[in-house]
DNA sequence: ATAAATACTAGAATAATGTTCTAATAAGTC
DNA sequence: GACTTATTAGAACATTATTCTAGTATTTAT
């Protein structure tokens, strides 16, 4: 096999490795020396790839984000109406929480602190991502159907509810998950 | 002075201390060395009262939802009808929010990692919490005035865009606090 | 094809820091 | 006033993230 693939594929078992342990015991609680087992990786190799622990879960962060974003994008933009497009984005939602667990607890925990180097990434596809949403926005703010609010509260209107309750499913707190609650929807 | 009055004093600056540091750079980049300076306070002393470093942001923790829950029930259970009920409650969580921003951030991050004894004790809140709330709400749902859903569904639904704006608000991604918006309510 | 440069791996050594432990001190109690 | 208990103190300890030096494989340039 070439570098680059054993190289790749070492990053991503030491994130899928990583993914495991925080999500079940947090960042802090998780020993580096865990994740260099389970992965099979050396101390040396971890550090050189990922900086230190947080870079393992600032990676994990990014590509969680971005995976979630074009999915939605996936999901919303094909939608016409305002009404379809809104229950499209709450039932991705709902969807994308039940499928990865995992995944979605560690975004949805923010335990991660993020480096000035990664939030500067994440702000350029926060407004990327922002631009392709109030792009979708704008004809149904404009014929009326959707109310004209500051730009800051949509998000929170749409996906706070559904986000709230992954929170509580995600933390065990109530039985029926968002995807199955979605499917009445 | 007497001695209970000492103590008591000593672990509210402990703790006052201890959230500004939290809120600043999360639990696990704070270093105990910090607090104990910073409060005037032996390791002896910080050990014997909060076990670890883990049991200051527990009892700050469990202090924090103690007060937002009886303060929200203040502003809650002398509401007559179902719509000034649960205004009452939306604008309670943004101003709660905007008061206390470092309290609310330290809750909403959901940093902390509770012990086994932590969490029997916030079950207990909790459902303390939630039979008051459930007798205020069971009339308005009798009457017809509030649709009659799964019981875990209300508070998401209630709190859910507040929640999810004020975090946006908390990590500096918009401007008007949740209690300015609550103001044009 | 060979040399030079680069990217990567390895793991022992180190440093940082949370926590324990023993002794001393002060407050409360009988 | 003696005794018990709660609290304080900080040096010693243990854990664990991280650095560092040396070595190995891969790519690139000549």
């Amino acid at each position: 096999m070439s570098r680059k693939n054993q190289t790749s594929e070492l990053k991503s078992r030491v994130m899928e490795v990583a993914l495991g342990h925080f999500s079940e015991v947090g960042i802090e609680r998780t020993n580096v020396s865990n994740i260099l087992n389970d992965a099979g990786c050396s101390v040396g190799s971890l550090y050189h790839h990922f900086g230190n622990k947080e870079g393992i879960a600032e990676a994990l962060f990014i590509d969680g984000v971005n995976q979630f974003n074009s999915r939605l994008l996936e999901a919303l933009l094909p939608r016409r109406t305002a009404s379809t497009g809104i229950k499209a984005i709450v039932t991705f939602c709902c969807e994308w929480v039940t499928d990865q667990p995992e995944l979605a607890g560690f975004l949805l925990s923010r335990e991660v602190t993020l480096s000035d180097n990664a939030k500067l990434e994440l702000r350029k596809m926060d407004r990327e991502f922002g631009q392709s949403i109030y792009d979708w926005f704008v004809p149904h703010v404009k014929s009326g159907a959707l109310l004209e609010l500051p730009t800051s509260m949509y998000v929170p209107l749409i996906c706070g509810s559904t986000l709230e309750y992954s929170r509580l499913w995600l933390s065990g707190r109530n039985n029926r998950s968002p995807g199955d609650v979605a499917s009445i929807l």
